[in-house]
RNA sequence: GCCGCAGUGGUGAAAUUGGUAGACACGCUAGACUUAGGAUCUAGUGCUUCGGCGUGGGGGUUCAAGUCCCUCCUGCGGCACCA
């Protein structure tokens, strides 16, 4: 029958209807356990190419994997919570809950069942269904109890537009990640997670991340960013306490000619009190009410003096024992102390800041053209100058000298410092996970016990969103509860949580995911965990991927798992573009998967996905490229099949493959059959397109040589090797191309399920020919190609190489210094 | 500014890691078959003055470099008044 991308499908669909091929037992410790996870995905109702490409990415790999004998689990499930769901139903009217049901519904059974990804659909989850979000309502119970889980009264991002506060992993470039407004700083009290106690771990850690994408682990470093330096205290003795700056540069010390503190800075509003001061003032409070973006769009230096003198840590041997405190807005709050030590000499933002207010610059670092006035900062190393008992030191080791100078005299130490913020959780948002908490008049905030989990999100109603804006707020029976403590009544917490938090976890409930007493049997997370091959675009790699390492270190902490970090390979996929641009409604550069499948079906699809561009790049969609797979498809299926009806009567079987006539194309074959191996093995997805190709050359050239189907003789009698090779090559063609593989499979060789067969033994035997082809170079330019006995002796090469016409032509003249010869590859003559 | 990734035919790219550069495709050129071709098949396709020359530029190591070292240029991504 003629191929018909339709009929395989149904044929495909009616043998796995019943059954499910996918399922492993995640309470049994895995046989070579395996497990592909692609990210999974916010149920919009809209599978985009983006899905296409990463859930054949995580298919074809569970797929490989499962073929080579381990036990494979590759689940899938659904992000349900987040503004998008609660957006879309405001707009529509429907209840939030209904919106995403019937989305997830659409997605399951008709986009995401349809391009062969093997998902073992026992092991769904979805992180707004209360018996998902209990455990991560239990998740944050436990932060609290580990006094991880904190509230505190804090500058927080907020965007005007989504009315919400947002992680500092949510503002990119000073805007709101998804509604692009500009974030303002609000002082609000808030739920914050303390990542920051595990800075250390999640640094340490990045070691340990050998088969994560570069670019991924580049993002990490960035994010925590580690800087190792030294914390100078400064008296204050007007105020009686010090100001700490933090330095890297500890060896400039005796060049401070002014503090700088932030605007932000506790000392500041101190200073105000005691010395009230309209210009102070004003200073303060417009730098405050400047959003990031502006303060970071300005770049000119601002500041004031407030008059303040603090002490030099090494007073008695500096020229300014006594320096102003100024506050400038160029100095970060929430980076390292808040304050800085202004050393115009040596750093380019001081220099700019001292020209401006006319400090005095005082070299401690000496370079190359001497003393004199400098007309930009000296950021580079010298002997160090003006800097008393260290005058003539290498500022290199003045560094550590300095340092431990003060650390002696209780005058500072070295330290640490991250740019990692605590991560704040807590969201204005209905759509979310509930906080587990509840605010009492007399006990204050109370966590909710374990045992009355779920906090349950209630059913709005389309009345309740009359306004426009769904808010837990507005719903009273929600709100009014009793204290668990006194008894007495009480509220209810009503900010949910960042979905972030819902997604930190995920991977672990798929191992257990019906389990309703714990988050999970730590059996069955240890046993499949960590994930070994997940599948994401690079825009996950700070936030998702941090939350997810850093709960991760925290069960690994209270004895949950064995393991600390998630994932062993994060491999991170590129877009699907057309045009060269993202795929967007408004550029109408759209490709519906599920249109593409049906006019070319899902193996075209999935084969053109994979195919010329590494996975990890950017990909260009182009009719012509889908098209062409469809043919490729078609021609095969058509051949195999015709070659497969008509040998009926002969049996598939290896046979003696030594008496096999084509030995070329067995050698070939095997050839191909390593290559493709090794695609598979280093995820060189697009190199396994190339592969199948390279297959079916050797296999419809050799189809159209032996004349199998013509032929009584001697070619008719190795058709039973030809059957077995095609059945390996379905076998291993159906990684990718799973749909005309498997009815092949099926209809000719009773082969029950493509995803339970094991991948062809590579005859290694057919790897090794008699003859080798050696190259014979000249100065390493090739010359001749000689095609030669594998065991020749080096003098019969060189014979035959001195014989050959362009060699003689090239070394006639010349003097012979040396010959080199690599065995079976290369003879190299070097003249002068 | 710092960090990461990349630069190879007309195009997407390969080169299993120092040993025949351009696998496999797309496109293109010729031919065959066909009522037709946006189908299928066959052959060709890095450049070339046919000596050679070719992996962003320039140096270097080596018998041998796309691959290793130094340096510069360009593009993409991340971080960034981060002290």
């Amino acid at each position: 029958m003629a191929y018909d991308h339709k009929s395989i499908k149904d044929k495909v669909d009616s043998y796995h209807k019943d059954s499910n091929d996918f399922y492993v037992d995640t309470s049994k410790e895995g046989k070579n356990k395996f497990y592909s996870l692609g990210m999974f995905p916010y149920p919009s109702g809209n599978a985009h190419m983006g899905h296409v490409r990463v859930y054949t990415l995580s298919d074809v790999k569970a797929r490989y994997k499962k073929l080579k004998g381990c036990d494979v689990i590759h689940p899938m499930g659904w992000d349900s919570f987040g503004l998008p769901a609660e957006n879309a139903a405001i707009k529509h009217k429907v209840r939030p809950d209904l919106w995403t049901e019937e989305n997830i519904k659409k997605m399951k059974y008709e986009q995401l069942n349809i391009a062969g990804w093997s998902f073992d659909w026992d092991k769904e989850l979805n992180t707004s269904s209360p018996d998902y979000y209990k455990w991560t309502q239990w998740l944050f119970l436990e932060m609290h109890k580990a006094g991880l889980a904190y509230r505190k009264e804090d500058y927080v991002n907020w965007c005007p537009v989504d009315k919400t506060v947002l992680a500092n992993e949510q503002v990119i470039d000073g805007r709101s990640w998804r509604a692009g407004a500009i974030v303002e700083k609000r002082l609000m009290e808030q739920w914050f997670f303390k990542i920051t106690d595990y800075c250390d771990k999640l640094w340490d850690g990045i070691s340990k991340l050998k088969n994560w994408a570069p670019e991924a682990v580049s993002v990490q470093k960035n994010w925590i960013n580690k800087n190792t330096g030294t914390v100078i205290h400064f008296n204050v003795p007007e105020f009686d306490e010090k100001i700490e700056v933090f330095t890297t540069r500890p060896d400039t010390l005796f060049g401070v000619t002014a503090l700088v503190i932030a605007p932000e800075h506790p000392l500041a509003a101190k200073i105000l009190e005691k010395h009230p001061s309209k210009e102070v003032e004003d200073y303060v409070n417009a730098s405050l009410k400047k959003s990031a973006v502006e303060r970071m769009q300005n770049k000119e230096k601002t500041g004031v003096n407030t008059g303040v003198k603090c002490r030099h840590p090494f007073e008695g041997d500096c020229k300014y024992p006594e320096v102003d405190v100024w506050i400038g807005d160029y100095v970060i709050a929430d980076y390292g102390t808040g304050a800085v030590m202004c050393v115009p000499a040596h750093d380019t933002r001081d220099f700019e800041f001292a020209k401006k207010f006319g400090l005095d610059i005082i070299e401690v670092v000496s370079n190359p053209e001497g003393e004199g006035e400098l007309s930009e900062a000296y950021t580079e190393d010298g002997d160090l100058i003006n800097s008393g008992e260290f005058n003539g030191m290498n500022n290199r080791k003045a560094i550590k000298a300095i340092t431990e100078s003060l650390d002696k005299n209780n005058k500072g130490e070295a330290t640490t410092t991250y740019q990692l913020k605590d991560w704040s959780v807590g969201r204005q948002r209905f759509w979310g996970c509930p906080i587990p908490m509840v605010h009492c008049d007399s006990c204050g905030i109370v966590p909710v016990p374990e045992s009355e989990l779920p906090v349950e999100l209630p059913k709005a109603s389309d009345a309740d969103m009359e306004d426009g804006v769904l808010n837990l707020k507005n719903f009273p029976d929600f709100v009014n509860t009793t204290c668990p403590s006194c008894g007495k009544a009480a509220k209810r917490e009503t900010d949910t949580l960042d979905t972030f938090l819902c997604s930190s976890w995920y991977a672990f409930r798929y191992l257990d995911n019906k389990n309703d007493t714990n988050i999970f049997d730590s059996k069955n997370v240890n046993n499949f965990m960590p994930v070994d091959f997940y599948v994401g675009g690079l825009e996950h790699a700070a936030q998702h991927m941090i939350y997810f390492r850093f709960i991760t270190k925290f069960l690994n902490d209270r004895g949950y798992i064995n393991f600390d970090e998630p994932v062993d390979h994060f491999f991170c996929n590129g877009m699907v573009k057309m045009g060269g641009h993202k795929m967007s409604k408004s550029r109408g550069n759209v490709v519906v998967p599920t249109d593409a499948i049906d006019k070319y079906g899902a193996d075209a699809i999935r084969m053109y996905i994979l195919s010329d561009t590494p996975a990890e790049l950017d990909v260009d969609w182009e009719d012509s490229g889908i098209k062409a797979k469809y043919d490729f498809i078609k021609k095969n299926y058509n051949a195999i099949e015709n070659f497969l009806a008509e040998t009926k009567d002969i049996k598939a079987e290896k046979g003696n493959l030594k008496d096999y006539p084509g030995q070329d194309f067995l050698y070939n074959y095997y050839a191909t059959l390593k290559e493709y191996e090794y695609s598979m093995e280093q995820n060189l997805f697009h190199k396994g397109v190339a592969n199948i190709h390279a297959f079916s050359n050797h296999i419809l050239k050799e189809l159209n040589k032996r004349k199998f189907l013509e032929a009584s003789g001697a070619d008719r009698d190795y058709a039973g090797t030809f059957k077995f090779i095609i059945k390996e090559f379905l076998t291993s063609a159906g990684l990718i191309i799973p749909f005309f593989t498997e009815v092949l499979l099926k209809e000719h060789y009773g082969v029950e399920s493509l995803y339970n067969q094991t991948f062809g033994e590579i005859e290694a035997a057919y790897l090794t020919k008699s003859t080798v082809n050696v190259v014979v170079q000249i100065n390493g330019k090739k010359k001749a190609l000689l095609e030669v006995d594998k065991e020749i002796s080096e003098a019969d090469i060189e014979k035959l190489a001195f014989e050959n016409a362009d060699v003689m032509r090239t070394v006639e003249g010349k003097n012979i210094v040396k010959k080199i010869y690599v065995k079976g590859k290369i003879y190299n003559i070097v003249v002068k």
